[in-house]
DNA sequence: ATGTCCCAACTTTTGGGA
């Protein structure tokens, strides 16, 4: 079974980049972040003519995730509804007996900045989540956490003092969901391997190689046992139109 | 530090977000 990640930063300006990904590289379950779409414009339809059940939670031009899978999709959970004011930030389904979540965890902005004292309470909640989930369950959390676990995550700690998503209050709630039982699968698999995710479409940054990884698969024990690969497919970060992020995919047999 | 991209809108340029 294949598992992918990617956001796509719109998914009407990146539809031809989704189509060929899905018909080229073979994966069972695509977690989409920032379709940037309401569910009626989700474009369901075009899904299931290349094979993949979908599900949407999106309410404007902000956010928006997704759920694809050619392996099944029941059980849809829309957000964590926990406010009023939610925004659209995580999905969850079950595809083929492996629970899966989306997240679209918030930027940050700043570490001064209201928006980043709500990422660190929304990666509290989503540990909530994580901790609620049935422990014989198979479970992958993916998605844009907008947090570099390690300082070999980033490209260069030293340009981003005082920034976010490398700070350690972004990094302790990140570990503080990991630590409910999730594995970060590329890092667990290639302890060393220096891999980016997302690149500023400003500066020429993808090719001076100014990245960070900051996209995840998030595995419980079940999956990362049984994983035999993980990879970041830059190539879906070069050519026409890309997303500022690449996907990361994960293999595992179940 | 900021060389781009994407969206909406009292749209053909601007402002917000990343």
């Amino acid at each position: 079974m294949k598992i992918a990640t990617w956001n796509v930063n719109s998914l009407n300006a990146r539809w031809p980049r989704v189509e060929e990904f899905l018909t080229t590289r073979d994966v069972d379950v695509v977690l989409l972040q920032e379709t940037k779409q309401r569910d009626d414009k989700f474009p369901s339809d075009a899904l299931q003519e290349l094979g993949y059940s979908s599900a949407h939670f999106g309410f404007n031009q902000w956010n928006g995730v997704a759920i694809l899978s050619r392996v099944g999709l029941s059980e849809v959970v829309r957000g964590f509804g926990d406010r009023e004011d939610e925004e659209a930030r995580c999905i969850a389904a079950t595809c083929d007996g492996v629970r899966v979540m989306s997240c679209y965890v918030p930027n940050g902005r700043a570490v001064d900045n209201p928006h980043y004292a709500y990422k660190l309470e929304w990666l509290e909640t989503l540990r909530l989540r994580v901790a609620a989930h049935p422990k014989d369950v198979p479970l992958v959390v993916g998605g844009d956490f907008n947090v570099a676990p390690e300082d070999i995550d980033c490209y260069d700690p030293s340009a981003f003092v005082g920034a976010t998503h490398v700070t350690e209050p972004e990094r302790t709630a990140l570990r503080a969901v990991t630590d409910e039982g999730l594995t970060d699968i590329f890092r667990h698999l290639y302890p060393d391997d220096v891999q980016y995710t997302w690149w500023d479409y400003r500066n020429g940054s993808f090719r001076r190689g100014w990245g960070l990884r900051i996209d995840l698969l998030l595995c419980s024990p079940h999956v990362t046992n049984r994983a035999t690969a993980a990879w970041v497919d830059r190539d879906a970060r070069k050519g026409e139109k890309p997303s500022d992020h690449a996907p990361v995919i994960v293999e595992f047999s179940l």
